[in-house]
DNA sequence: TTGTAAGCGTTATCAT
DNA sequence: ATGATAACGCTTACAA
């Protein structure tokens, strides 16, 4: 069985060097030689081993991919979905830095290094990690994703996450709802300050008062979103619609809703943010904005791909926008008609 | 900045395969040197580099991760967060084989030798793939999941479909159900086949007759569940009960039991298969078969990493147990009351 | 106990 | 257009 080059370039008649230009595309080989061996590699079914390559080279044709969420994360699927085909294109290979415990001794930059990557692509909430500070001082190519995080080399691509509550503010508000609550994401995370900010504004674009018995700081999850509605409901003026900032808050919220003898959207009106698969087939189904993955995911490997290619490019900072997806969730406020 | 072990060689004073031994923990090793490089190691914070290692030692602590399904499929995400532990635990990294258009050229063991990967994970349904039979043949370490693939080297860990549904049958047939239908799976899966198999068996074994209008050839969809239940209704003694492959499908004749003004456990007992984390959720709570991703991750890197280490270790052939979650989707027979 | 030097499989430089 | 050969950073006989 062949093992190297080296092999190849014996059955071909050719020297490594020659063998070497041909595998990699290289000008300045004839025509002759050239099919003389490929067709020596064709019948070997020989591939480059891609560590020496990487040895010599200082590249490896590989992405490093950093969850600072766990693999658990909803979004985390979807993004890697959008990941799959660009990866594929770029011939990027994605080594998933396994990281669970916190060591503080642990460097992201270090485990990069002796790793080799190209690139770095980083996914989470808690921006003042300071594995994050290291790396942005670093040279590593990196783009984060849901982190406003810049550095020398290290750009970000994110939702359109403040206009796209804006919107879902403006929307209750055409519906006629004047009371209208929000459930807040972790407020020192990047997405959940922003949904938080996004809310504000709309609020006051819309010259309504803003209540803080409206206003429940969660953390995402189902549970916050429940334990929310049922602080909501107990204030002397429930609100009659409510924005969250996941759609995991938005189930919790109509559970409780339901669970109080009310209904959605005929009592109150609720809207999610992410669309996550299981939106669509609520009772009723969510009303919610929807994250572009696909372009997220596109854009990521590409932005990363130009960064290593082209050391002077600057680092991305990129909105991508969403999309309002209307179902059943939101009616026109009873109150106001 | 520190670059390589020579570097830190000369910085300690000493020769680079004294380094080399101290980072590895090499015998014959004066304590004194030992402490003397790795004052240097940590104030440099080198990091050797695992290309140049891998190079040499023809391994690279790295092992692929290959899926049939794509990453959308649900099961992946609670699979992967399985194998984070573990994974951190061994030491190895996981690169993730970037694989989506089924180029007939494309040769996983090519793939996997190219990178210098110590052992593969492949996860996925088709078992015919012939990208598969070559791995089979291959000395590569390989474990699959959901697949019962056995090769020179490669092996794999499954959970006990067939008694699963097996027990679902006999939880139904002990709340005096006697009209039992199955969705199944694709029948040309592994998973799907056993689950099949499972549900004859089990109707065999309650001594109930075999009724090819209560079966439905899915996909494991929702919608395929959708449409079962549609069928099923039309049939003259539709079913008191309906067992499904899988949770999605199982959300999915839920609905269509609720569209058609029925409901669920009182008119028609509804099983699943996976406990993917929306079930508990539904309305009502999903009884369900709850595969343990824990233990299948944490398996097939210790298996994984035992045939790596071990070559003449056997492959495993591991049937991890499943839970039966009861909730609230079945309920006593109305009519054999 | 420590050091020297020969690889590992490529790419890249420089002759030819 | 082709071929020697020196890196790349590390491990590992073998020598000292």
């Amino acid at each position: 069985m062949v093992r190297n080059i080296r092999d190849i370039a014996k059955s071909a008649g050719v020297s490594v060097s020659t063998v070497s230009k041909v595998i990699n595309n290289y000008p300045n080989v004839s025509a002759k030689t050239k099919e003389r061996v490929m067709r020596v590699v064709q019948e070997e079914q020989f591939v480059p081993n891609s560590t020496a390559r990487g040895l010599v080279k200082g590249s490896t044709q590989t992405l490093g991919l950093f969850l600072t969420t766990g693999l658990s994360h909803p979004f985390f699927v979807q993004l890697l979905a959008g990941l799959e085909g660009p990866l594929k294109e770029s011939g990027y290979d994605l080594i998933y830095l396994a990281q669970i415990d916190w060591n503080p001794d642990y460097s992201l930059v270090r485990h990069c290094r002796s790793r080799n990557v190209d690139g770095v692509l980083i996914f989470g909430f808690q921006r003042n990690d300071l594995n994050f500070k290291e790396m942005l001082q670093s040279e590593i190519p990196t783009v984060f994703i849901d982190l406003d995080l810049l550095g020398v080399r290290a750009g970000y691509i994110t939702s359109d996450n403040m206009d796209s509550i804006k919107q879902s503010v403006h929307y209750l508000t055409g519906l006629k709802h004047r009371k209208i609550a929000f459930v807040a994401g972790y407020l020192d995370s990047y997405v959940g300050k922003l949904r938080f900010e996004g809310y504000r504004q709309g609020i006051q674009e819309a010259d309504l008062p803003y209540r803080s018995e409206y206003i429940y700081f969660g953390d995402f999850t189902r549970d916050s979103g429940y334990l929310a509605m049922k602080q909501f409901l107990q204030s002397p003026e429930p609100p009659t619609a409510v924005i969250c900032s996941s759609d995991m808050s938005a189930a919790g919220v109509m559970e409780a809703v339901a669970e109080s003898g009310l209904s959605v959207p005929e009592d109150v009106s609720v809207i999610g943010f992410d669309d996550i698969e299981i939106s669509r087939y609520m009772q009723p189904p969510l009303t919610t904005v929807r994250q572009d993955f696909k372009t997220i995911g596109r854009q990521a490997i590409q932005q990363l791909d130009q960064m290593i290619r082209t050391p002077q490019v600057a680092p991305p900072m990129l909105v991508v926008p969403t999309e309002f997806i209307i179902r059943g969730s939101c009616g026109i406020c009873g109150e106001n008609q």
